[in-house]
DNA sequence: GCCTTGGTGCTAAAAAATTAACATCTAGGG
DNA sequence: CCCTAGATGTTAATTTTTTAGCACCAAGGC
């Protein structure tokens, strides 16, 4: 199964997006990690949309409830990093791996680019 | 300047992304290539509004308009690349490594494992 | 016990996005 | 010359998204 934003609405989206990042969230958290963000109300229909979409399931804790993605965190960063590609990288993983060292803007630490290569290693072997 | 897809609604998205993977493309283009592609006037209106936030521009060749993003490809690149960082691997290029070498599926050649080593190299050079 | 606080449920209004329809223009073929 | 094909210009209707508002309910402090 693959995750796929591009169904969603704006602000589903800007929602699914906080809540990968985040793991899970509350309504009211959701809201103020929201960019330009409407009111509480709005929040909390924009949530129950997506849940009876399937696109979520929450849990209750007190009287709150947590919402989260339905889908795994892998399952959608793997449909993300293929959209990536094929829409800015000509589906080149050197392309991509190219802007991916660059885009921190800050240089790494030895260590790092040494874990990086070891990766590489690793996939290469298998 | 970067790139703000999210202020964007899902289908102005969907024919940015086109864009960006295409190059360019006439607005007959733009339909062939959506998926659950609307009517021709509706992705000609589309086009228009997105050329009037500034988003698009676009030359004649015979009587077509040719649209094309306003933004460069690397300017939105780096952009796409932050968001899947911080969206999806809590910013960590290590992370996203090691989606970027699994994602394709099917391994790769030695030659292009060695590109990508070299890759490494030069970054930790500079 | 009762009031306040902080949450959800539900409904409807408002705004934005999406779409279609029709008018118009122009180049090219017969 | 005139007609057709294929493109854009413009407008308005429809549908979806986005938003707010109010009713209700439960837990905790006084």
């Amino acid at each position: 199964m693959d995750y796929a934003p591009e169904k969603l609405s704006r602000r589903e989206r800007q929602i699914m997006d906080i809540l990968f990042e985040r793991g899970e969230a509350s309504a009211l958290e959701v809201q103020e990690l929201m960019a330009d963000a409407p009111g509480y109300s709005a929040v909390r229909t924009m949530l129950r949309l997506l849940e009876e979409k399937g696109q979520l399931s929450h849990r209750t804790s007190g009287r709150k409830y947590i919402y989260k993605p339905a889908v795994s965190r892998a399952t959608a960063r793997k449909s993300a990093m293929r959209k990536l590609l094929s829409t800015f990288y000509e589906n080149s993983t050197e392309l991509a791996m190219v802007s991916l060292l660059d885009v921190q803007g800050k240089k790494m630490s030895d260590a790092e680019y040494d874990r990086l290569s070891e990766l590489i290693a690793e996939a290469r072997k298998r």
